[in-house]
DNA sequence: TCTTTATGGTGAG
DNA sequence: TCACCCTAAAGAT
């Protein structure tokens, strides 16, 4: 489930279990075996995010970019679980197991590399000293939907498919609107819903946009089929009006909204 | 036991 | 614009 409060959880979490190792390294799978022979036993320098693009930064080595794509998955193991499935990477320290599998990318690659990663991408809510009116900016020259450019990663990093769809509704905008046409005011509170959510998106390592007293807890856990407004929801009534949610294709992605709440 | 879907992105034409 | 990459769980039959 990647999208960048999932990369920016799995950062802290990283630094938090695995630093400062050494750390054993393994590609079970094999493909990434020959760069985790070159890995294995290096000190973790540090973990980071930027968007949707994690970095393992090891002491005297190189530097794993690891993107996740649609179907990635980093997970926590128990220590001593034996292989399932096609496991790319298996970073391992005295006290824990994390297993990489499905990743768009995984390789070593430089600080120069890593230098044209980042240029490459627009400001991310998540990176202290991100520019809210360089986001801004990059939203006012798009001609495409804003739904479009909030998937873009040159407009906003770390953005998917379930915020875009989630923040045209909290903005109380059509997905089809043509980016540039959105009024400033309105970009910036983009930015600020985007700040706000992706924080406590990484918090409860999970997508809620729905506040707390709508979602409902039972025992304290959230209630799963109720943490959203509109993604996944076509043809439900929305939470507000009761407008049925209508479902559309934009960027070739699916796209949700209320046709009464947003105009 | 199939087929489909998924919170993503690249490269060729 | 399209084909394609990666994996696993959910849904359909």
């Amino acid at each position: 489930m990647p999208e960048g409060h999932t990369i920016h959880r799995l950062a802290k979490d990283l630094n938090r279990s695995l630093r400062p190792g050494p750390v054993q390294a393994s590609s079970p799978q094999g493909p990434f075996a020959t760069e985790a022979r070159q890995l294995d036993g290096l000190l973790l320098e540090r973990a980071h995010a930027y968007g949707k693009h994690l970095f393992l930064d090891f002491a005297d080595g190189p530097t794993v970019h690891i993107h996740l794509g649609l179907i990635g998955k980093m997970r926590p193991k128990e220590p001593g679980t034996g292989i399932e499935g096609a496991i790319r990477l298996r970073l391992e320290s005295d006290d824990a197991l994390w297993d990489l599998t499905g990743p768009m990318t995984c390789a070593l690659i430089d600080p120069a590399d890593v230098a044209d990663i980042t240029a490459s991408l627009g400001p991310d809510p998540l990176r202290r000293g991100a520019r809210r009116e360089e986001f801004v900016d990059r939203l006012g020259r798009r001609s495409i939907p804003l739904s479009a450019a909030l998937l873009d990663q040159s407009v906003i990093a770390g953005i998917g498919n379930v915020y875009r769809s989630e923040f045209c509704y909290l903005v109380g905008i059509k997905p089809s609107t043509p980016a540039k046409t959105v009024r400033v005011e309105a970009a910036e509170q983009i930015w600020d819903l985007a700040v706000d959510q992706l924080r406590l998106g990484v918090k409860l390592n999970r997508i809620v946009t729905r506040t707390p007293s709508e979602v409902g807890t039972t025992a304290g856990r959230i209630d799963e089929d109720n943490r959203l407004y509109v993604y996944k929801r076509e043809g439900e009534p929305c939470h507000r009006c009761g407008t049925e949610i209508r479902l559309s294709e934009i960027a070739k992605r699916k796209s949700w909204h209320c046709p009464t709440c947003q105009k």
